[in-house]
DNA sequence: CTATAAACCTGCTGGC
DNA sequence: TGCCAGCAGGTTTATA
């Protein structure tokens, strides 16, 4: 669920509040978490330093640390930050009671910052200044970054014979758009999900990269989308699900012209579409499904960790 | 290069 | 009402 709009979101909140105190203890509940160093040397390293800035790149979170370390939070499915104020009784700063918090850093002003994380499948890293490009070295564009242009989008595509739809997930080539945004920004190109990325017209590309933008700006806008889990530092949920056009629809009417919207599975994960608004190029030669699913290709790699 | 599947985990849903 | 198979989505890893 956390993607690019949930993450920058809480990276701006982060950004006015923790920036400038320091961290005085750690605690580790779920090593695992901790993609590295081991969890032993990350409570050991971090006491004591800075919090000199925080940034965001693709999905990834990065608090910048006084001596030249940096923190790498990545949520994946159901991972939160959570900021509470300060415990009346400082002793018992640790003992948070919710069994889903997996890593807790004290501040030095008595506030905690809590990543909880039910699925146990968010990380957090620490690297070395000098290792930190190396570790973020896998990621392609930033989608609202001044790099993501109409022919940047148009070079990532050509050639490529793969549908548009895992490419678009595939964070070696954008990094940030996850399912939601996926569907969402296919949907208002008008480009239909399993399309090969080198049959996109370049009017097509150039409506898609509009799209991605829009899509995301929206999202980050509304505090991000909402449907399990996410929240922001305070614990509140999103309100983009409600500037939704596709994604989690199917059955409900196209928003622009009325038809059913279908859900299939793509890649192995669900894809929402209007078959009006986003007709399918090569569905001809095809057996010809109806709603249901059908296989399909994907991949997508990525970081190490 | 592209596609497929399984794994990591656990809460929630649907079906019986 | 209760139990369980199956689903969900981000990323990695292994295999066609």
């Amino acid at each position: 669920m956390p993607e690019l709009p949930e993450v920058e979101y809480v990276a701006r909140q982060l950004r006015q509040t923790i920036v400038g105190r320091a961290l005085s203890a750690v605690q580790v509940n779920w090593p695992r978490a901790i993609a590295h160093p081991d969890a032993a040397t990350f409570c050991a390293e971090l006491p004591g330093a800075r919090i000199l800035r925080v940034d965001r790149r693709a999905k990834f979170l990065l608090v910048s640390l006084s001596g030249d370390q940096t923190l790498l939070i990545h949520r994946r499915m159901t991972g939160n930050l959570l900021l509470f104020p300060a415990a009346a009784d400082q002793r018992s700063w640790a003992d948070v009671p919710d069994p889903y918090d997996r890593v807790v850093f004290l501040l030095d002003d008595g506030r905690r910052l809590v990543f909880t994380d039910p699925r146990k499948f968010g990380r957090i890293a620490l690297y070395p200044l000098s290792e930190l490009s190396a570790a973020l070295s896998g990621l392609g564009l930033e989608p609202l970054s001044d790099e993501f242009t109409p022919a940047a989008l148009a070079a990532l595509l050509a050639g490529r014979a793969r549908q548009i739809k895992p490419l678009l997930l595939d964070q070696t080539c954008i990094a940030g758009l996850g399912n939601i945004y996926a569907d969402e920004s296919l949907f208002r190109a008008g480009i239909h999900p399993l399309r090969r990325a080198a049959t996109l017209t370049p009017a097509e590309i150039t409506r898609l990269h509009a799209a991605i933008h829009a899509v995301l700006e929206l999202g980050i806008e509304h505090g991000g989308t909402t449907f399990g889990r996410h929240q922001d530092l305070w614990g509140q949920a999103g309100r983009n699900r409600d500037h939704l056009a596709v994604y989690q629809r199917a059955g409900e009417p196209c928003l622009r012209c009325g038809a059913p919207l279908v859900r299939i599975i793509v890649a192995q994960r669900s894809a929402h579409f209007c078959p009006t608004c986003q007709p399918n190029p090569d569905a001809a030669a095809a057996p010809a499904p109806r709603s249901a699913s059908q296989p399909e290709g994907d991949s997508s790699q990525s970081i190490r960790w």
